[in-house]
DNA sequence: GCATATTTGTCCGTATGTATA
DNA sequence: GTATACATACGGACAAATATG
């Protein structure tokens, strides 16, 4: 027996072969009974392997079922410069985005601050979903100075993409101001849009892009399913 | 028998206890074998609730010398990590830092990768409590690779902060390389460590800083009470 | 819909190793 | 050195959830 207990070394043999794809995303591990045949141990001893691994999201056991590696939640840069279908095609995905609702209001309270819009001026309004290989992953809002972009629905309804219509409405280039990040958890009715249980945990992100100038020219609130998408800052992800 | 496993139940009266005061913090619990016996079940059924006390750093468990409360207030309130301390009393709150655990192990598979460790390498690991006007924000724990930093526990004991510790250590500065974010719903016990209902939600950062070389220096992962704390990008943050 | 096999979750019992007091 | 107490590992049994026919 060397110094490190027997369920290390298990632990991090499976995590070995989860890392080297020969259980993929989504895969069912042998069972409990086969690994411990496997590894020549009892059952209890691949169990406290299993649970190292599922403390750190690896892996995920469902009873009656079995074990299974989890997937990987698809990461979303949120640097200075926040392009939803760079994003996702960057990480390998296919993205797609669903058009909930488009309208043209008066701005709300925070709304208008956020643009520094003056009281009753009209914002374009854009609501939808943002998918992923064809799950949800996020529910948004994005609010645009109406005065500014006429076109602004128009274009998103051809497009569905920010940056399209922003350059529609001779806008070339747009950063990322600030972005504000808690975490609740899903309402009723955003646990259906985002198939999700009830009470599931959601991330909410609040930002304001801005041009050139520092002017500001979308408001956006986006509620990411908590457990499909995991938010990088830096370079990689 | 409820519906619910009997080790919970277990863990949910002495989470009370600890809470109440009937254990303080630094006190030592009555041993494995004396729980078992005041609840009538088997060692390990004790050792099934204490295990999950102890995932989210409640109690300790000291080989030979029993288990005790780990949430012991910390006498120092001064340095911390600096984007915490600076931004909380930027804020105009009064940020502290409570240790909760420090000790040496074998990096895991997940902490090796993130520090490109050999397999087996050790690890120094700093658990701690964070703090706003008194009120825990977030746990969060930290490794770093022990052989480069031969004194980091003793620097961090002395000083809770990692930017002090790192520079009795010889590096002078460090900089984030990269963060994720993602939102879950919290355990029981942590939401209990962190004073929130259960099924609140957490936002989970995991974050590695390098030193001017890009070389890895720290390995960190927090969970942030939800509600209590929003995380902004841009300006100066 | 229902019965049955499978698979994980829980619990008990025992033994041995190892760090601490 | 001795006693204590936690860590590890094994073996068995049953319950609960799931999959399967």
């Amino acid at each position: 027996m060397g110094r490190s207990p027997l369920w290390t070394a298990i632990r991090d043999r499976l995590s070995e072969e989860i890392a080297d794809g020969h259980y993929a995303p989504g895969d069912k591990l042998p069972t409990e009974a086969k690994l411990a045949e496997r590894f020549g141990v009892n059952r209890h001893t691949v169990r406290r392997a299993l649970a190292d691994l599922a403390e750190t999201g690896t892996i995920h056991a469902r009873r009656g079922a079995g074990v299974f590696v989890r997937h990987r939640p698809t990461p979303y840069p949120i640097g200075r410069r926040v392009r939803f279908h760079q994003n996702l095609t960057a990480a390998g995905r296919v993205p797609e985005k669903r058009i909930l609702h488009l309208e043209t209001r008066a701005a709300g309270p925070d709304e208008a601050e956020a643009l520094s819009l003056d009281d009753g001026a009209e914002v374009h309004v854009y609501e939808g979903l943002s998918l992923s290989d064809g799950a949800p992953i996020a529910l948004f809002r994005s609010v645009f100075p109406a005065a500014r972009f006429p076109q602004m629905l128009r274009a998103l309804q051809a497009t569905q993409s920010v940056t399209q219509a922003f350059k529609a409405n001779g806008l070339d280039d747009y950063t990322r101001a600030r972005t504000t990040i808690t975490a609740k958890t899903a309402s009723p009715t955003l646990a259906t849009h985002l198939h999700l249980p009830g009470g599931a945990a959601i991330l909410r992100t609040v930002g304001v892009n801005v041009d050139a100038a520092g002017r500001p020219v979308e408001y956006g609130r986006t509620w990411f399913a908590g457990d499909r998408v995991a938010l990088t800052l830096g370079e990689d992800g």
